[in-house]
DNA sequence: TTGTATGCGTTATCAC
DNA sequence: GTGATAACGCATACAA
């Protein structure tokens, strides 16, 4: 009572702007006041309208468009202790190096995920070392309702402090220490680096070698891992190994290192598109042709493959798949809390492409 | 008083954890009874301190540390009417076309402003048509205390909606309709597009054509005025012009029917750097030698252009630089409304690499 | 310098 | 179905 005296009695609203802005946004009470009905009703007619009458919601609704409401966000996770918004958190070290080709498709599949809900999502970039504490606070100091975390680095065992931290969590991309309670989303790295063994191998080539990511990785270290036991189950010995940080530049520098060691290298495989880039670039550099000398494999299925010449054999990543997956696990694991699902991880899947064509004589040889 | 003693007598904190995660989070209350000073004092304390005696910001800091204190967002913004958060808006056509190479680094360069800040990046991607009412609402409802929108497609009007909606905003590229008072940063592509046009003259070739990007995109559409002035400049006709949409794919097809009508071609001047890989890989394919025959100039210096072989010309799109300048101009507005800052405009820059070196037998002539 | 009192806008609990 | 009323956690004008 006393407050809606004041309310009007502070001036005509029209004829003095609070900021300099514009006038103030609606409050519930406005809108009830506009709507003829109690707060209470008001606040049920927005919220799913259960348990008010027809007439009451229709003047509610009514008054809803008439004002221009919109719901205060604060006050309203205040009292729900719900923030409608989610984190997804990137350790600074994998945004240059992993994350760059994925971001847009990384994020592309989250929104996809909340696409029908009012969940927002905020972005968090943790540098190293000290400031990962800053991450953490955050996290669990009630402002989101959930993390999803790409962290693909050996990072400070965060994996545990999350899980702990009772905050529904999916890290995309097994982490390095996944045991206990641990949800993560990934694609089976280790398949498919024997895939590309299996493929090679099948081709003939007796001469393989590698360009391996970081080895801090797991998705690097998986794929080697899988790529070398592949060699080794069909006979093949690895001619040389050369690491690289997932990028061209980095894939080219290692080629030149490998070539130099290795010249009668018949193969490569390469632990990412991007490296692959830059493989064959050095290839073509060096007068060696791609298929018929050198046969070339990559890994991501990089929408860059596609463009390469000769076009890209590479094994699917599939990042918007995962990123889907990530969004609607941890809206799930919000939903119904204590639930800790299985990790889901995807088959890994060769695209076969002219970088690993059979070469003309032996194509010649066989018709 | 009576509060104090309800919340005594609502049973022991410890024994009784709320939700199944973990206990209650201290609120401002219990810091102030830990410190044994009054919600105001702990409040001052944390708030900069002001106002506050030494020894009672002592007590109140080793309370914080005692307690794992976090302040609560909601009931802070609710007062307070800050968010600290601020909105990175991205018009969903344009992720996939134009961002995608650039997402990581605008996600950077907008995170490496908020640094020292608690700002917090809240990523909103609209959706083509009535979804763009959607994302309106979410800014000017208070959800963030300002917008940073990547947007070059000639979109429903959102300049004119968000400047007048009062919502400091800063516009990464140059909007369509820039009028007033809307502040973006951008580079100045219509030079870029003449110093490449210039570049191409020096080299004296006589049939340039042109790979260019999206017609209703600024950026695209400035770049193509530019390097068309630029050659009209220099006495040289357009060989042809085909559109794409910023992509490899894209780019290696119009390629495909630029040299299909316009078979003369010794230069091509690609909007983008990723159709100039495109274009770059067509030519190879075709048996056109770059830079003996064609000469190939790109648009962005994107981290490819020196993985290309050969290793491309670009003109330089200083995208970590604008988004860093966004972000501070914006935290900039959001400290002193009112003010609207004239546009910041990055000069244009060319690089020259291998893809426009001087052809073997001019050099050879000029020897 | 410190404490008291009030309000921020919303949901939730209960009587009606 | 409806409407008072009490939290939610914090900042701040004001009195002390």
């Amino acid at each position: 009572m006393v407050k809606v005296m004041t309310r009007i009695s502070t001036g005509t609203p029209d004829a003095a702007p609070r900021q300099g802005s514009g006038k103030h946004s609606p409050t519930l009470e406005d809108l009830a006041a506009a709507a003829g009905v109690s707060r209470s009703t008001a606040s049920r007619a927005i919220n799913g309208g259960n348990r008010v009458s027809p007439e009451a919601l229709a003047a509610v609704d009514a008054a809803v468009v008439a004002l221009g409401y919109t719901p205060n966000h604060a006050a309203r996770t205040l009292v729900t202790r719900r923030t409608s918004s989610i984190a997804l958190v990137i350790p600074e070290p994998d945004i240059r190096v992993m994350m760059d080709p994925f971001f847009a498709v990384v994020i592309t599949g989250i929104t996809e995920a909340l696409r029908e809900t009012d969940v927002q999502l905020v972005l968090l970039m943790s540098r190293a070392g000290d400031d990962a504490g800053r991450t953490l606070r955050y996290l669990r100091g009630g402002h989101v309702d959930g993390a999803i975390v790409v962290s693909h680095h050996k990072t400070d065992s965060w994996t545990d402090q999350l899980a702990e931290g009772g905050l529904p969590t999916i890290f995309i991309g097994r982490p390095w220490n996944a045991g206990r309670g641990v949800t993560y989303v990934d694609t089976n790295n280790y398949d498919g680096g024997r895939l590309a063994a299996r493929h090679i191998a099948a081709l003939g080539r007796t001469h393989p070698a590698t360009v391996a990511g970081p080895a801090d990785m797991t998705a690097a270290a998986d794929r080697l891992r899988g790529w070398q036991d592949g060699l080794r189950a069909a006979g093949l010995r690895d001619n040389g190994l050369e690491y690289a940080d997932f990028t061209t530049e980095g894939g080219r520098a290692a080629t030149e290192r490998l070539l130099a060691r290795h010249p009668e290298t018949d193969a490569v495989f390469a632990s990412s598109d991007l490296m692959a880039v830059g493989v064959l670039s050095v290839l073509a550099a060096r007068g060696r042709e791609v298929p018929r000398d050198v046969s070339v494999v990559g890994y991501d299925n990089h929408q860059l493959a596609e463009g390469t010449s000769p076009a890209l054999t590479t094994v699917i990543n599939p990042m918007v798949t995962m990123a889907v997956r990530a969004g609607t696990m941890l809206l799930e694991e919000i939903e119904a809390p204590g639930t800790h699902p299985d990790p889901v991880i995807y088959p890994a899947e060769l695209v076969e492409r002219e970088s690993t064509a059979v070469a003309p004589s032996e194509s010649a040889a066989k018709a």
